[in-house]
RNA sequence: GGUCUCAUCGUCUAACGGUUAGGACACCAGGUUUUCAUCCUGGCAAUCGGGGUUCGAUUCCCCGUGAGAUCACCA
């Protein structure tokens, strides 16, 4: 009885890490946690054709970079390795050939054209092809060059998927499938098993376009008289605008693209958990801690789910606003404005403080917070499409702002003297905030939104206030 | 076409066979002395269809329909 948890995610190096296959490595990473075991990651590069020069490199760096470390892989070693597949092909071989001494594996003497046309005639007769229809009654010894196939028992199976559930198939899925390439390697049907089984996996979590063929596995489980473990398919993630898999035209971008426009690590783990998973209680939001205590695969939803950007953005901001000022600083360095670069950390905490609850993705910082760190271009639009201050004319603008100037000019500048000040103006001026307080927000910051205007003005200082007004001032007048 | 799987608001989802079918995102309206955002209040909005079983079906069964997966010397 293995009492130790063991999950790997194994993906084939052909390409980036993409939000279903993050997934399917979170769920395996959390479940290994949650049970104090072992995540592994293993690299299944057994096609050389498909293989893409890098993405073993880039896929881990995505997995690292979302927090979801893993204990043995290529990288990093572990008593079952090597954990690239391309690396384990004499024990693939070692197992093949014992499947031939028992019977239960034979070299396939058809040339690829050959097959192609029992297909073909399968098709028109409209049967389903089988190999092992064909199934030659004396094989030639295997000698390697050509592919190694299964002798599979046909019959009938019922087995327990520990997200769908009791699934039942016959005999007429069981088929004679490829187990070694006349190229040496393994294929994925039959070397995930025998890692699977070396490497002590105590799960396998995989998408749904394993499922039919899991009765073939089934099948050469027995023929191997190994133990299979826990079988888990996860639905698919649907595009935004489809009921179709997830593709990268409809936004299945890299993982990596997501944390460099300033998605959380806990932003996105959350997302992803919450997409096809729930803990059954009314919670939306979820650390990466809660999620590891709460995860179980029997709460995994079995229909696919669409991806719904609106909603990652809103996870996203939450876990933001969740984050401590200091924490949240740290995070930000990369993404500052450029007029930002020589402002001290001190003022640039003191502006993320204001913007805090209004970031979705940590990419919005420049235009939300340009004008604390450079004078943003004079736009008379802003006031002329105002929806209050188009109603008042130049002069009207000017005498405002003038009288605005001269009170501010007394504040002692901290936020709430300056609310004081401001609360002053609109009783003498017998204004309404949203004239008053738009005027001056828009000759302090050109911008179409900013934060609240006695904080902006107070981090701003007296100086840059004063003269940012007076200038807006004179533009005014001079229109 | 064969086989397998799935099916609740637009979206993500909750609901021991008994609820006015709940929550969240999005959207709309209002509030929090300006804007954007946050926060609060309210609104809109769903059990794919048809048969059973049952006193009673979102829930169990069957048949449709729709969707997805798969049928490679790809994974």
């Amino acid at each position: 009885m293995k009492t130790n948890v063991r999950t790997r995610f194994a993906p084939s190096p052909t390409g980036f890490l993409h939000v279903g296959a993050a997934r399917t490595a979170l769920f395996a990473w959390l479940l290994a946690r949650q049970n104090n075991g072992t995540f592994i990651l293993r690299l299944e590069d057994t096609d050389q054709k498909r293989e893409v020069e890098g993405a073993d490199l880039h896929i881990m760096k995505s997995l690292k970079a979302l927090g979801l470390e893993y204990d043995e892989g290529p990288d990093k070693g572990g008593d079952y390795g090597p954990y690239r597949q391309s690396e384990r092909l004499e024990l693939y071989k070692k197992w093949a050939e014992k499947l031939v001494e028992n019977g239960r594996a034979y070299a396939d003497p058809y040339a690829s054209s050959d097959v192609q046309e029992f297909r073909e005639q399968a098709q028109k007769d409209k049967k389903p092809f089988l190999y092992r229809n064909h199934r030659p009654s004396n094989p030639p010894k295997w000698d390697g060059s050509q592919p190694l196939r299964f002798k599979s028992d046909p019959k009938q199976y019922t087995w327990n998927d520990a997200v769908m559930g009791e699934t039942s198939t016959g005999p007429e899925v069981i088929d004679d499938f490829v187990l070694i390439k006349s190229d040496g390697y393994p294929t994925y049907n039959f070397a995930h098993i025998i890692d699977d089984y070396l490497m002590e996996c105590t799960h396998v979590i995989r998408g749904q376009e394993f499922m039919s063929s899991t009765p073939n596995y089934l099948n050469l489980y027995e023929a191997l008289e190994i133990e299979r473990p826990i079988l888990a398919t996860m639905p698919p993630i649907i595009g935004p605008d489809g009921k179709k898999k997830l593709s990268k035209r409809d936004g299945a971008k890299d993982i990596l693209d997501y944390l460099k426009d300033g998605f959380l690590e806990e932003g996105l783990i959350n997302f992803i958990a919450t997409l096809g998973w729930n803990d059954g209680t009314e919670q939306e939001i979820f650390t990466v801690e809660e999620l590891t205590n709460k995860f179980s695969l029997d709460r995994v939803q079995k229909s696919g789910a669409k991806f719904d950007d609106k909603r990652l953005l809103w996870t996203n901001g939450a876990h933001i606003r969740n984050q401590s000022l200091d924490d949240l600083y740290i995070k930000t360095k990369d993404f500052w404005p450029e007029s930002a670069h020589n402002a001290s950390d001190e003022y640039k905490k003191q502006v993320l403080a204001l913007t805090q609850e209004r970031l979705k993705f940590l990419a919005e910082l420049p235009e939300l917070t340009n004008f604390f760190f450079e004078e943003l271009p004079v736009h008379l639009e802003l006031i002329k499409t105002n929806k209050k201050l188009k109603k008042y004319d130049q002069e009207q603008l000017v005498i405002l702002l003038d009288k605005s100037i001269s009170t501010i000019e007394e504040s002692s500048f901290s936020s709430e003297d300056l609310q004081e000040k401001l609360n002053q103006l609109l009783i003498e001026t017998d204004e309404k905030p949203a004239v008053l307080f738009s005027l001056i927000r828009i000759a302090l910051t050109w911008a179409p939104s900013s934060p609240g205007l006695a904080d902006s003005m107070s981090v701003l200082g007296k100086n840059i206030t004063l003269g940012r007004l007076k200038n807006s001032l004179e533009k005014i007048k001079k229109q």
